[in-house]
DNA sequence: AAGAACTATATTCCTCGGCATGTAATGTAG
DNA sequence: CTACATTACATGCCGAGGAATATAGTTCTT
């Protein structure tokens, strides 16, 4: 017989596999362009973005949103404060953590690269698919997205 | 004014990282079990699977195809052959390269894992998204996959 | 056919992330 | 208030990837 209605099934290992490509080409193409023109790695980009916009974060904070170690994350914001990004203020509520935030200098450099990036990104991205099948991944992948979060799935040990 | 047909454009940093979340935490996830289950990453059944199912690849044809450099697909080929799963036979065509194939084991175990990764794929992705939503982004990815592919887009240099 | 140019891969050096471990600080049970 | 457990982060070691370089083999030129 034919199909129930909602039965028709993604091929998930081709969407996983499309993924994974896309990612991989546009976090590349970033990474080439931003590291040419402001000396800088889209994962340093979206850190200092994300300090900027949430100032006062913690190095926990940081590994839960980007899903990676806290060894890590600890040591690319030892990289930000050696650039003279990211200052490590002392947390006056708990003195295990620091509170972290944007130096004037890192204010400079991640709303530099913000162009940089947006600009490219919309370099990479066809107009063709901008519109409505854009959108449309779009949407759907900010749903998994939140369910992935919210039952913590792929959050690394570390 | 309203919007114009077509020029509802996308939040492209959102989707850009969505995108980069999920696959972040879809790929951290599906390497856990793997690496449970079969004491193998993600990225090496990607590369099993691959040489499976396209016997007689070369290692340029795994970094094109992956979009990662040569030097790093020939050292994760070689790993691959150090498990015994992988071998390197004389390309009687040319000598500078190797034709790549599967030992038995190496079919026995990507056909194990293949297995494992399917199935914890569809515990991953809700089934609230199989449907439709999904189907559009999956599409939309593929699109995006080919174009990006066809242009080298993010193509690493090595 | 000899040499130059090119190609495919291997190798080296460097950086980065995961994992395990260490340590200071905080929370909690009694 | 004092152990014990837990949290938050830092650090050391190892495996993996990028970029540059080396090397063997192939193709093009003349």
């Amino acid at each position: 017989m034919a199909s129930t209605a909602g039965d028709e099934t993604v091929d998930l290992p081709g969407f996983f596999a499309d993924l994974v490509r896309c990612e991989t080409r546009l976090y590349n193409a970033l990474n080439d362009r931003l590291r040419e023109r402001h000396g800088i790695a889209t994962s340093q980009f979206e850190f200092l973005r994300y300090l900027r916009d949430r100032p006062g974060s913690r190095v926990a904070d940081l590994a839960a949103e980007f899903a990676v170690g806290i060894g890590a994350t600890s040591k690319g914001v030892d990289r930000l404060e050696k650039q003279g990004w990211v200052a490590r203020r002392p947390n006056p509520s708990d003195r295990r953590s620091s509170l972290l935030a944007l130096t004037d200098d890192g204010l400079q450099v991640v709303d530099a690269a913000e162009r940089t990036f947006t600009e490219r990104l919309a370099e990479l991205i066809p107009d063709a698919l901008k519109a409505s099948p854009l959108a449309t991944a779009a949407q759907a992948l900010s749903e998994l997205r939140s369910l992935l979060e919210r039952d913590q799935i792929g959050t690394p040990t570390g």
